[in-house]
DNA sequence: GCTGCATGATGAA
DNA sequence: TCATCCTGCAGCA
């Protein structure tokens, strides 16, 4: 589950929950003993996204680092909250609810230096609201320095943190931009369009908690929220499927690593 | 019960 | 480029 939109929203739901109160902590699993201890019974002052990386921050100024990597997931409990999965590396419990964290790739105390390290590797996050015009023109002169294909450059964190695997393709496949042009050949008013698509995509995943890129009234639904599953996506995982908009077959491959999907016909920008 | 896969990232080679 | 680390769950038998 985990692209920046489902981080920032775990950001946001985090802090509406426990911010400002007394957090009794604990490692179920024991991987996070003693950092659960050094923070059980003191307070969550906030919590804050950056891309894919959480920050908690206590009071007395520690800061819990939390990535989430494929496999990281928070669970919360209202009120009694069921025995915690064997894999439930933190548990915070608050005045009305507990959040488990099971499968993180990160889950340390971490301090200044630390935080300044992983945030200096992090391009611009599209999510982050004070950013207007400084983050597309971060990206566009992060993407003219790399040849690397557009579709490995957008999952490198620190050409752009926060888009994951889904995003990237269905937001080339939204701009019309084959995944292999050269990063540093995709023109400025497909940059453009990309960060504006990232910025709108990211925002509607967080508010709806889930990832929809698919334009309802152009499969004749009426909203959103009616689209079934397997409605939702262009191209992600739809290989050798017929393109919803032109019904060309839906191409499949790697690229970082990764599967990647795009429209042949309909991503034709080279 | 077992297998394989997943919306991620790193470090060695 | 590859191996490795993180877990849970769907799809099988």
């Amino acid at each position: 589950m985990p692209e920046g939109h489902t981080i920032h929203r775990y950001a946001r739901k985090h802090r509406e929950t426990l911010a400002g109160q007394t957090i009794t902590v604990s490692s179920p699993q024991g991987r996070f003993s003693a950092g659960a201890a050094r923070l059980d019974g003191r307070t969550l002052e906030d919590v804050e996204a950056h891309g894919k990386h959480l920050f908690y921050r206590w009071d007395g100024g520690d800061t819990l680092h939390v990535h989430l990597g494929l496999f990281g997931r928070f669970r919360t409990h209202r009120g009694e909250p069921p025995r915690p999965s064997d894999g439930t590396r933190l548990a915070m419990t608050g005045d009305e609810a507990t959040i488990y964290l099971s499968g993180p790739t990160a889950c340390d105390l971490i301090g200044p230096d630390d935080e300044e390290s992983i945030r200096s590797r992090l391009g611009p996050d599209p999510l982050d609201a004070s950013l207007n015009g400084e983050g597309m023109e971060e990206l566009a002169a992060n993407l003219s320095r790399r040849r690397i294909p557009i579709g490995a450059a957008l999952l490198n964190q620190s050409v752009i943190a926060g888009v994951g695997n889904v995003y990237r393709a269905e937001v080339l496949f939204l701009a019309g931009v084959h995944p292999e042009v050269p990063a540093n050949e995709v023109p400025d008013e497909d940059v453009e369009a990309i960060w504006g698509l990232i910025r709108d995509q990211l925002r509607r995943g967080e508010r709806a908690g889930r990832i929809i890129t698919v334009d309802p009234k152009e499969i004749g639904a009426r909203t959103r929220r009616d689209l079934k599953r397997g409605e939702r996506l262009y191209v992600y995982k739809r290989t050798g499927e017929p393109c919803r908009r032109c019904g060309a077959s839906v191409a499949h491959g790697e690229m970082a690593n990764r599967s990647i999907w795009w429209c042949p016909t309909c991503q034709d920008r080279h």
